[in-house]
DNA sequence: ATAATTTTCTTATACAAGTTAGATTTTTTG
DNA sequence: CAAAAAATCTAACTTGTATAAGAAAATTAT
């Protein structure tokens, strides 16, 4: 009954005892999600994960279902609000290349800050069909960012033009969602994903490497 | 008590009536773990699929998990064949652009012709871990051929050289998982690849497409 | 066609998963 | 500290799932 003020990103041991221990749920979810995939999961080795009785999580959520969607959406929301605000951080007419390296950069730390819930909800697990209204409208958000920066990058010539910008935004995911994951450092993704993606304009050599 | 002959890409109804039916529960199951991963399809459901009750399986499998490694084993090794057929036909010291393009047309090929298989095998819902010995190798196998493909590209300067040629490689196949999938003509697809992978050495313009 | 064999169906068992209701404990509040 | 509220536990029930064994049917060979 009481709304959601819990997101994903938080760490210290703040709020009353009941939205401390819906969080470790979360987490627990997150984690067993990310290594089972959501029918993989029984929601005995979620509460066990928790710290608590099988019984006991549904005080907390009205149904598996609820559950995993809610976890869904905490993660979803926060990898939107990292990758917003890195946006914000370098203005709108700034170079594509500035922008889309930033976009990156912001989905390999979220990646890095929030491993579990970044693969629940990035990774293979996503049920792309299911998991609720909710979260399918963030997720919609999150590529339509995306969209937008292949977009202008093909615009301004930084990426081929011929290729769909969908077609070509799902590429460059795949390939992010592929290598985010790896245990190399964030740096070495990051450079390892600019230079398949490369830029068009810089022929040869890399140039435009300045980023916030 | 028989050995395995049946394989993937066969459409005829051809073979005993066992055979047959044994790949008619083959090609269920991938379609089901295609759909749903593979702790979210039930026996049950891969009966139904097969026009079979479900006891009838285990006349051909002697459980479900022989049954599903069975499914990987038969794509994998399908999926292997069409890739080493592919690089057959171009010769080993051919461009390494070259090579790696016909790479690419075969497994969009593959994801065409055995859709069910390629999205069990190589999409979302393959068991990193588990599956299987067996299936495993021929994992390995698959993504061997890959690295190959990539260190020798970069090698003569079509892919940059820093980074790590495995995690390049992962990049590469997690764009092309994410984009084989895709409806679009496999031309489409394979032009859209070949556009975010590009060419170092032919600056700005294309230029090297010649494929078999 | 008849017998042998292969394939499929039926039925039963055991177990795990999601869920619920009520008792019990913990936390908060006056 | 006592009463109210919030949180957790216990112990069931329900359903679905994987599997096994034997009867029935269909195929194949003679």
């Amino acid at each position: 009954m009481r709304k959601d003020r819990a997101k994903a990103g938080d760490e210290a041991a703040t709020g009353s005892k009941g939205e401390r221990t819906r969080k470790r749920i979360l987490d627990a979810t997150a984690a067993e999600v990310a290594r089972c995939s959501v029918e993989g999961t029984s929601i005995n080795s979620i509460a066990a994960a928790a710290r608590l009785k099988t019984g006991s999580l549904y005080f907390h959520f009205e149904s598996k279902d609820k559950l995993v969607e809610a976890m869904f959406e905490a993660g979803l929301s926060a990898s939107l609000d990292r990758l917003d605000a890195a946006l914000a951080d370098c203005p709108a007419d700034a170079d594509p290349a500035v922008r889309l390296y930033a976009a990156l950069r912001a989905h390999i730390g979220a990646v890095r800050d929030m491993r579990d819930y970044t693969i629940a909800v990035l990774g293979p697990s996503f049920p792309k069909d299911a998991a609720g209204a909710n979260a399918r409208r963030l997720r919609r958000d999150y590529v339509a960012r995306w969209t937008e920066l292949v977009d202008a990058a093909q615009r301004e010539d930084m990426l081929a033009r011929e290729p769909d910008p969908e077609l070509l935004r799902d590429a460059i995911l795949g390939a992010l969602n592929a290598v985010g994951l790896s245990e190399r450092s964030p740096e070495t993704v990051f450079e390892a994903l600019k230079a398949l993606i490369g830029d068009r304009r810089s022929n040869g050599l890399d140039a435009a490497d300045n980023a916030a």
